[in-house]
DNA sequence: ATTATTATGTAGACCGGTTGTTATAATTTA
DNA sequence: TAAATTATAACAACCGGTCTACATAATAAT
């Protein structure tokens, strides 16, 4: 019904990947405009402050987006471990053409920090939200505060950084390596635990 | 004397800075050339195709400065555990603002594999060089091949995700975390080796 | 040796195209 | 009818790239 939801949710969502995939910079509004169907009048009726408005509510959506998405699986094994090991499978899955609505806040990240605080701000917040999913799954495993927190950054570490070589090098195997290497640190940490 | 070369190495230095800071497309040629202060003209007698070759010489000036920087380091140590460390310590005592002339092809690698081969296959040989810089030292101490090779991607992994984290929040505290547990990763493979 | 010629860089105005943004008109919806 | 939304047109600012003019230096010709 309510066309102006659908217009709406249609430019967030077509920003959310082409922000993702491209980064704010090399993502132009009229891209985003013509790959939406939106009309510009539109855009800047429901972002009224205009791109950095637009980017700012593109991430946060992404990240509720990927929340869910980690959630879901998560919730399918009960030991954390095996849980995050299906989530690096699933990780895994992704295509590196990056034509998915997902999780990488990096490019973004990296990109906005240092010149545009509310961009900082939004980054910032999705890697909280999908730190805590995974700390929360290892506390839950009766992992202790910090030791969970700790390797949840290291997970992020992990899988950010293999991220950047797969990319650049159109391969999957630095995402292969980076999950057994994270499975091998974990189960370490995890022995030495008791 | 020969004032071209000061020239084209002011262009390159200025261009390595900016684009490794803000990133390709967030970098306009007008302000490379304003802060090096050369004007149009030599921009485009030294790097006739532009703004693509110059990024391309300028990643592969920043990977021979980077690599001659890390060679440094890894020979003040013999043991390459030690040595690695070092680099680490090294590493940590960057400026969040990046104003060095450094390492990080993370930011260019995602914004440019997926659309400029030329640039894509620069950053991908910044990455091959810097590993191979730490592999190598993990053989010369002994290490198998093989697991010298995942060990310096394991460096990589980490330590390029905990820059995303730790210039999101603005903190070193990341890059302090990815240091521990690379150590401790790296030990934990040392003691599996014999 | 002196002049002419070519090569080498420097310098910056200028181009068409695109950027993000704004203003206003047309249209739809309630 | 009134409000909400869409649709264009136009905006200044900037983009990367091209162009010509100019200075200097090396080389060739006489």
């Amino acid at each position: 019904m309510t066309k102006e939801r659908d217009t709406k949710e249609q430019l967030l969502f077509t920003s959310s990947k082409l922000f993702q995939k491209q980064g704010y910079h090399a993502t132009g509004l009229s891209q985003i405009i013509k790959e939406s169907g939106c009309p510009k009048g539109s855009l800047y009726y429901h972002f009224p402050n205009g791109k950095e408005q637009l980017a700012v509510e593109a991430i946060e959506r992404a990240t509720k987006m990927a929340q869910e998405e980690m959630s879901k699986v998560l919730v399918q094994e009960n030991d954390a471990l095996k849980a995050i090991d299906k989530l690096l499978e699933v990780n895994e899955s992704f295509e590196l053409d990056m034509e998915y609505d997902g999780v990488p806040v990096s490019l973004l990240a990296l990109e906005t920090s240092h010149m545009n605080e509310n961009l900082r701000l939004a980054c910032l917040e999705a890697c909280v939200v999908l730190l805590d999913e995974i700390a929360n799954k290892l506390i839950e495993s009766g992992w202790p505060k910090q030791a969970a927190d700790e390797a949840a950054q290291f997970i992020f570490f992990v899988v950010e950084g293999s991220l950047i070589l797969a990319v650049t090098s159109l391969s999957k195997e630095p995402m292969k390596l980076a999950r057994r290497q994270i499975m091998e640190y974990l189960n370490m940490k995890l022995k030495g635990l008791d």
